[in-house]
DNA sequence: CCCACTGTTTGACAACCATCCAACTATCCG
DNA sequence: CGGATAGTTGGATGGTTGTCAAACAGTGGG
């Protein structure tokens, strides 16, 4: 397996994070893994009633912009947000958001 | 003159405010204007270097959204934050946002 | 009333994006 | 090895977006 890229911490953009979450498929992604830790491609697929090939190109942005992380685990590639990283470099930033999404979904 | 279509408070949707805060030019413009409290039309399309219509639509864009409000003043249209409707319906996330785009721009 | 000034609207254009389907890669299990 | 499972990638498509330029509309001053 080839390593996915990942950004580094002090790499991560806000306009790209924002990007990231102004799409409701991708928020409810991230409000879900808040909710819930780790979860998996395909499992995001079934939840989130998207084809296959759309969850992987969510998260892929998801990814590229910082907010989550990748691991791999035999098949299957667990995803989880990067709460650290975030609160580091933009502070409050996803607690609000997380905030305002569990409120008004 | 003819009001300008501004959301109700209890209207504002997140996934619009994300996606009006996630474009590097109106990101400058919600910056600017917390910091100078208002602003015209054709003092933005000065300072942030775009075509005036350019900027109007970025305003229209951030004024659907919610993030701003319109005063007309003989002809000129002031413009400034929404920031008490922004925090009551998605609490620290305008703060957060400011602070980040603030630090990191 | 005409002109200067401030924004808006429309058209055009290129770039991007979300989505699906199909084909492919990679991994694990008999 | 062969089959099943998990994701990725490429193509196709329809829709959205950011930008400028040019034309339009509303407002105030002489």
């Amino acid at each position: 397996m080839r390593a996915l890229p990942h950004p580094a911490t002090e790499d991560i953009e806000l306009t790209e994070v924002l990007r990231a979450l102004a799409d409701p498929v991708r928020l409810a992604v991230v409000a879900r893994l808040a909710a819930e830790g780790e979860l998996t491609c395909g499992g995001l697929s079934g939840q989130v009633g998207v084809h296959k090939s759309t969850a992987s190109h969510h998260l892929r942005t998801l990814r590229e912009a910082g907010v989550v992380m990748t691991r791999q685990e035999g098949r299957q590639k667990f995803m989880s947000l990067r709460r650290d990283d975030l609160d580091a470099r933009f502070p409050g930033l996803l607690d609000s958001v997380l905030t305002a999404a569990a409120v008004h979904v």
